[in-house]
DNA sequence: ACCGTGGTGTGACTATTGTCACCGTACTTC
DNA sequence: GAAGTACGGTGACAATAGTCACACCACGGT
């Protein structure tokens, strides 16, 4: 990680913020399937994404994981943020869907960063409002819409962030849906024949 | 509006801030069923509530309101104040509940008092992860529940902040929960079977 | 007192979603 | 290559939620 690189995947920061992540930020590689935030657990730091991708998670009494959003290079996880701020406990499920790579900044420095360095606060309030909209976003889709327009939102909005085809199985998509893997089977066959999909073997082809 | 009053409805704050909120803040009376924020509309300043309830809706292309949450005094609109930040567009429907006091905050003074007072800068992030996790509980309650285990939370929840019994009409219920009339009216008649809720026309009790 | 309106109750039906059962097929492992 | 496992397809049925139709009643205005 060094400074020009930095620049690219958050820009428009100051200059001294620059020099101050790199020599704070503590650097965290993690694996595909590793757990980063637990559901209730303290955070003690805020996260930056500098590779990879997270996938957040909201999980209910019984286990069940309800898919909301993905964290990309150059994103930041809110939550841990304003969590961090406040040392208070996590109320999703982050995963890392792809190996990656984290920039961790340590509590203390959130609060000092705030006041001193204008862009950081534009950076965290953007991070915060993008975050709300994914959430709003959410919500339309499952407040409005019944599971076919669910699906095909999910499935373009994955195909976006994740690449065309996608590598998913129906159990998965279900899972995330909050849904049965017959239904998600039944639609996504409904899709094929009106071409929106191509169906094989762990892929989907999103056709639009 | 006065310092002790100030004080009372927004502790935990800088003495200066507190004077610069009495100085450059700009009250406003609203009428209950005012509309304080419309979708698309561009924000200008951040709000806090000072007195009455303010009630926030997720619109959909069809103009159906979907209840999200109350804000009460002591409160501030998250989204106000993201918005302001960067002077962008609502996303939400913010509609007054009753007669309701704000305290309106133009724009460049957020970005100041953020620098300047630990204390703003504290009070706008806790507003924001507070407004996070009602979403969050929102999501979970369409996400993981049936229309019975939604219809109980809303009756308890609106309960809790508007006062027991409610006056409300089935109609305004399903309209919140993008249901229809029939399926309230329904739950609702199981519902007093149970013991768990006392009807009346234009008048809900819950018995918990 | 009468009427009009809005709020509520309810039966019958439809549509959507969830569940169960079972099968075929690909891929993995030995 | 045989066996085991994960993935996907599909029919039958159940449960939930949405829609339509209509009746009844409370209340306000005249």
């Amino acid at each position: 990680m060094d400074l020009p690189q930095l620049k690219i995947l958050f820009p428009g920061l100051e200059e001294p913020l620059y020099q101050a992540l790199l020599d704070h930020g503590e650097l965290k590689e993690v694996r595909a399937g590793d757990t980063l935030l637990r559901h209730g657990q303290t955070i003690r730091s805020a996260m930056l994404i500098v590779e990879g991708i997270v996938k957040l998670y909201r999980e209910d009494e019984n286990g069940r994981e309800f898919f909301i959003y993905h964290l990309e290079p150059g994103q930041a996880c809110s939550l841990s943020m304003v969590c961090a701020a406040r040392q208070e406990t996590s109320e999703v499920l982050a995963v890392a869907l792809t190996d990656a790579t984290l920039l961790s900044i340590p509590l203390h420095f959130m609060d000092a960063w705030m006041q001193q360095y204008k862009s950081w606060y534009q950076f965290v309030i953007t991070s915060y409002r993008n975050r709300f909209e994914e959430l709003l976003k959410t919500i339309d889709a499952i407040a409005f819409s019944s599971m076919d327009e669910r699906l095909e939102y999910y499935l373009r909005t994955q195909a976006e962030t994740l690449g065309n085809p996608l590598k998913i199985t129906h159990q998965q998509i279900a899972s995330d849906l909050n849904t049965s893997r017959e239904v998600v089977s039944r639609l996504l066959k409904k899709m094929e024949n009106r071409n929106k999909v191509g169906l094989s073997r762990n892929a989907i082809e999103w056709l639009g």
